[in-house]
DNA sequence: CACCAGGCAAGTA
DNA sequence: TACTTGCATGGT
């Protein structure tokens, strides 16, 4: 399977090239889209991101203490506005009061219970928290999410029925440990869903064409 | 008009 | 453990 997965890997990014993720300009940036985008379309919370941007809350000790209408204000976009904005604080309030409001000083925690941390935060399930650790963090973690789930299920690759953990020890036991493979081959995949947009288990016709 | 989008937590049986 | 429901905007 590890090379079966790999050689997908390879056409992917031979025909996607390189996706640069996450979208966003710092650290900080990502965290605050991970929670925003929950079950929630990216474009609007492209505008959210901007809003908060533009009027210079996209920082850890202005988040902090902006009042809760406010933010909720700015991220009205994104949908679910009133239990985002209590999710953005709760994890703000944890960076701002065990990690001095650093993101670095978060990332370079040492130990490896920081996903267990993470999702002691409410609001912060497994996908943003490993969102946030791939894409914030550079930590080896794969992300499982409604793409990673169609992509699976559309080759055939994965046929149990959906559990986080599962799909997730699928790609990590196959694959070589790596952060860069990792956040390329998530990217890729959202790459080839959004190509296929119209169906909910695309098959991937280029892979399907290379005898995959 | 209905349906969907890069989830999560709380409630129920 | 395995469903069900609320949360809400913006695009198709």
């Amino acid at each position: 399977m590890r090379q079966r997965l790999l050689k997908i890997f390879d056409i992917l990014l031979e025909t996607f090239g390189e996706r640069h993720w996450w979208p966003g300009e710092t650290a900080l940036e990502v965290i605050v889209g991970a929670v925003l985008t929950q079950n929630t379309s990216w474009k609007n919370v492209e505008k959210a991101i901007a809003s908060l941007k533009s009027s210079g809350l996209m920082d850890v000790d202005r988040l902090y203490e902006v009042e809760d209408a406010i933010l909720a204000q700015h991220i009205r976009s994104s949908g679910y506005y009133n239990l985002k904005t209590a999710r953005l604080k709760n994890i703000i309030n944890v960076i701002h009061d065990e990690y001095g409001s650093s993101i670095e000083q978060l990332r370079n925690n040492g130990t490896n219970k920081l996903r267990e941390k993470l999702l002691g935060i409410k609001g912060i399930g497994e996908e943003t928290a490993d969102s946030i650790l791939l894409y914030a963090l550079e930590k080896p973690v794969f992300v499982i999410d409604a793409y990673t789930k169609r992509f699976l299920a559309g080759h055939g690759l994965y046929d149990c029925p959906y559990r986080y953990a599962d799909m997730q020890a699928f790609f990590m036991d196959s694959l070589p440990s790596d952060t860069y493979l990792f956040n390329e081959y998530h990217a890729l995949i959202v790459a080839l869903c959004q190509s296929h947009c119209l169906k909910k288990a695309p098959r991937c016709t280029v892979c399907a064409l290379k005898n995959q």
